[in-house]
DNA sequence: GCATGTCAAGTTGTG
DNA sequence: CACAACTTGACATGC
C-alpha cells in the first residue's frame, strides 16, 4: 500500500504559482507569454522538488495541481508550450520529474476540477471539458502520470440518461485521455453502485472515495465497495481516497479536517495493494501521520 | 508590510 | 435567491 499527497505542501518550502485570465488579457501578448513562462518554469521546478520531497518522506504518490500551466486552455489567453520563451527548460524539468518518479516509483495523477463534466447536456460544457482533459493528458504524458480522475458530474434529474451521455463522450475521447481516465464516487450525486455498471462496460477504472461513500451511502458496505471498485482497475493498482470530517460525524461531515482520524481508516483496506490518496488540510504532515499510525498493520 | 477582493469554467444543496 | 462547497489559495491592489 502506498499513500498519496494531494497537490500542496504545508511545511516544506514548495509552492506553486498561478495567474488569472484577467491579468494576462490586460497585457501585450509577448509580455503575457513572458509572465506565464516564468510561472510555468517555477511550477515545473517545484514539481520536481515535490516528487523529491515525497520520496524523502516515504510518500508514494503525488496528485499534481491542475493549473500547473495556468490558463493554458483559456480561449483568449491560452497558449502552447512551444509559445513560451523558456519552453525548452520547462520540458527538461518535466522530463527530470518523470525520470525521478519512475526511478523511485512515485505514482503521479491529476484530478481536474469541477468544470470538467462529461455528463452535461450542454454541448459547450462537454466541449470545454474534453479540451481540459486533453490539456491534462498532455501534461500527464510529459511527467508520466497514469491517472486523470473526474466525477460523474450532474444528474439533471435523470442519472441513467446523464451516465449514458458520459459514456458516449468517453468513447470519443483521444487515446491518451481514455487510457488515463478514472471516475470517482462523489458526496452528493453518484455512488459506487451508480457508476459501477458504466465502469465495467467501458473498462473505466472507479476510484472509491470512502469519505464520499460515508456522506452519500448506497447500501454497499465499505469492503464491498472497495472490492467492486478495485476490480474495475483490471490488474492496475487501484486508487482510493480518504479524508476525515472537520466537524466530526455529528456536524456537517463534508468539509475535510487537518488530519486523518485513524478510526476512519477502513479495516478492510489493510494488507491491500493500492494507492490511498489522503485529502487533508495538513497535507504532507497528515500523510506522514496516518502512515505512521498505520505502520505495521498494512 | 498587510488586509481585502477577485479569480474561466458547473452543479448541487443549504440558508 | 444568493452563496458556499467541491481538492484549494495565491495574486493584484490599495492602504
Amino acid at each position: 500500500m502506498r499513500f498519496g499527497l494531494c497537490c500542496l505542501f504545508l511545511a516544506e518550502k514548495i509552492s506553486f504559482r498561478t495567474t488569472t485570465a484577467k491579468v494576462l488579457s490586460a497585457m501585450e501578448r509577448k509580455q503575457a507569454l513572458d509572465k506565464v513562462s516564468n510561472i510555468c518554469l517555477h511550477n515545473s521546478d517545484n514539481l520536481l522538488l515535490a516528487v523529491q520531497a515525497a520520496q524523502r518522506l516515504g510518500i508514494g504518490a503525488f496528485r499534481i495541481m491542475s493549473p500547473l500551466f495556468p490558463r493554458m486552455t483559456h480561449p483568449e489567453v491560452g497558449y502552447r508550450l512551444e509559445d513560451l520563451p523558456q519552453a525548452e527548460t520547462i520540458s527538461t524539468r518535466l522530463s527530470a520529474t518523470r525520470a525521478f518518479s519512475e526511478e523511485h516509483d512515485i505514482r503521479l495523477s491529476f484530478h481536474p476540477d469541477q468544470f470538467v463534466v462529461l455528463s452535461s447536456p450542454h454541448a459547450h460544457v462537454v466541449e470545454n471539458s474534453v479540451r481540459e482533459l486533453e490539456y491534462h493528458a498532455f501534461l500527464a504524458e510529459l511527467v508520466g502520470a497514469d491517472v486523470i480522475n473526474i466525477h460523474g458530474g450532474g444528474t439533471y434529474g435523470d442519472k441513467p440518461a446523464a451516465l449514458a451521455r458520459f459514456a458516449e463522450v468517453f468513447k470519443r475521447l483521444p487515446e491518451n485521455v481514455a487510457t488515463r481516465l478514472s471516475v470517482e464516487n462523489d458526496d452528493a450525486s453518484y455512488t459506487v453502485t451508480d457508476l459501477l455498471p458504466m465502469c465495467m462496460e467501458l473498462g473505466l477504472p472507479l476510484i472509491h472515495d470512502v469519505h464520499h461513500h460515508r456522506c452519500n451511502p448506497d447500501g454497499l458496505d465499505e469492503c464491498e465497495a472497495t472490492d467492486l471498485a478495485a476490480a474495475t482497475w483490471r490488474g492496475r493498482e487501484p486508487y482510493v481516497h480518504i479524508s476525515s470530517p472537520r466537524e466530526g460525524w455529528q456536524g456537517n461531515p463534508k468539509p475535510h479536517s487537518d488530519y486523518i482520524d485513524e478510526a476512519d481508516f477502513p479495516q478492510c483496506w489493510l494488507g491491500r495493494t493500492m494507492t490511498v490518496d489522503v485529502e487533508a488540510k495538513a497535507k504532507e504532515l497528515a500523510v506522514v501521520r496516518i502512515m505512521q499510525a498505520m505502520n505495521g498493520r498494512l
